[in-house]
DNA sequence: CGGTATATTGACTCCACTCAACACCAGTGG
DNA sequence: CCACTGGTGTTGAGTGGAGTCAATATACCG
């Protein structure tokens, strides 16, 4: 697949993986052009600059997004004010969960960003009419729980190493395959990535910090980065690594645990 | 409302929220009986006795599950064998996600189990006509979208107190709603909570016991518990409250978090 | 009953949180 | 040009709480 340029579109357009499809697992565009064409039609396009909240937790929802353009992410404010970020979305995404006509969390535009708004008043007649069209929008909805999944993987784990690295991971992912040495785009702050793996700003930091003086990742700059060496890297991921260089004290196993190591 | 019994069904059945109703929002069941049946036309019931492997992560998915009794529980096994659990699924649940054909988790009874087992050969051109019975669909993978983000919610938090508790406040929330009092039930083993809420066995341990001794829950069994102290469990849930009786030491503050503390 | 799986409790270590200070940058206005 | 500001990131020191290993207790199932 040859690397080309993220197309500007003013259509509708929705990217996941079709449910049939047994090929290999690039996400492709799910909507015909005549799909795509019939939600233009009732829907309307919207700018979102850096820092627009697209709607916040609670309010009336007439509409979802999805966003041809930019990066949005979608976030909870807890009672105590901390929040956290549930999810990025990317081109070719939908956002605007609802539940009983009111969104569930908020959503802000990180980067400049376009979206298209489509009211639910329209979308459903359309979706009842249109099965096929439904069967698109269930294989999208299919692709936020895949993506859920591996966003309570990230939070499952319980080093900020291998929380940090999933998530560059995951973005390295989402992007356009590159090279293996390629510069991977880092749209959103600090903050924003803390809470999305479930950190603090500072023990984030930490471990960006342990991964460059380890060589393991390289940052071009405070949103380009770059993975210089996959094996240690990859390690980190499943887990099975500690680039610490203080190494846990081999302190002398109890009588017990060696008798269960002879075993195994 | 008036609590009733669960009906035993042998059709499947799907609850959740329907995208229209600005009602109170108690799950409802989503399909009409006619698309109930052509449902049952298509798929076949299976018994899951508890412990029963439904299916296995990347072995070949030819079916979705739409669960009409038990509790099954779908997991992912990391590298280094440990595993998380990624859900439990209640009767009017689906469960079967895959990813180019594969299933992406284990799915296991934690109960003796009902499913209906729905091949998705004969589903995908059911659903590409019956527009309405895929917007269905789509109504419950939204509910699906909801349940992970609590999820999140859950792992994102850092106390094991206050997991523990929104796992129980979670569980009084499936269950068919009664009385203020009343007993909920517990289906799964402590092994499958903690790696729910993203603990060690020991710390959810530790945590039900402290929950216990200050008088805010009580377990009448391992299955069975209720919420005793609403208030502080309340306080709990929105991560208000340290029930240790060990208070954090209020020492002297800095000469700048005083001069902060003043403009606010 | 006995035996195994499951659950609780204890002791100790380590890592992420907290509070704090500082570095860096862009924009603003003198 | 510098000084001031606010926002954003990084680094430092100290503490608490969850992980780990281990022993014990309880429940489950033949």
């Amino acid at each position: 697949m040859p690397p080309r340029r993220l197309q500007i579109t003013t259509e509708p357009r929705i990217t996941g993986v079709p449910f049939r499809e047994r090929s290999r697992g690039q996400a492709v565009s799910l909507l015909s052009t005549a799909q795509s064409a019939a939600l233009a039609a009732i829907g309307t396009i919207v700018q979102l600059p850096k820092g627009t909240i697209v709607y916040r937790a609670k309010s009336a929802a007439d509409s979802v997004f999805n966003l041809v353009q930019g990066v949005v992410k979608t976030y909870d404010v807890l009672p105590d004010d901390r929040s956290i970020v549930s999810g990025f979305h990317f081109a070719g995404d939908m956002f605007g969960l609802a539940e009983h006509g009111h969104y569930v969390e908020w959503a802000e535009a990180i980067i400049p960003s376009v979206a298209f708004r489509i009211p639910l008043a329209a979308l459903e007649p359309l979706l009842d009419r249109d099965g096929a069209l439904a069967v698109r929008f269930l294989c999208k909805a299919a692709d936020g729980l895949r993506q859920n999944r591996r966003h309570a993987r990230i939070l499952a784990r319980n080093d900020a190493l291998g929380r940090f690295a999933m998530l560059l991971r995951q973005l390295e992912q989402q992007g356009p395959s590159r090279g293996p040495d390629s510069v991977t785009y880092f749209p959103m702050s600090r903050g924003d990535a803390a809470q999305f793996i479930g950190l603090t700003l500072e023990a984030m930091s930490r471990a960006s910090s342990t991964l460059e003086r380890t060589r393991i990742i390289q940052f071009i700059d405070r949103h380009h980065f770059q993975v210089v060496d996959h094996a240690r890297f990859e390690q980190l991921l499943a887990g099975a690594y500690q680039p610490a260089v203080v190494r846990a004290k081999p302190r002398a196993l109890p009588e017990a645990a060696l008798r269960k190591r002879r075993k195994t």
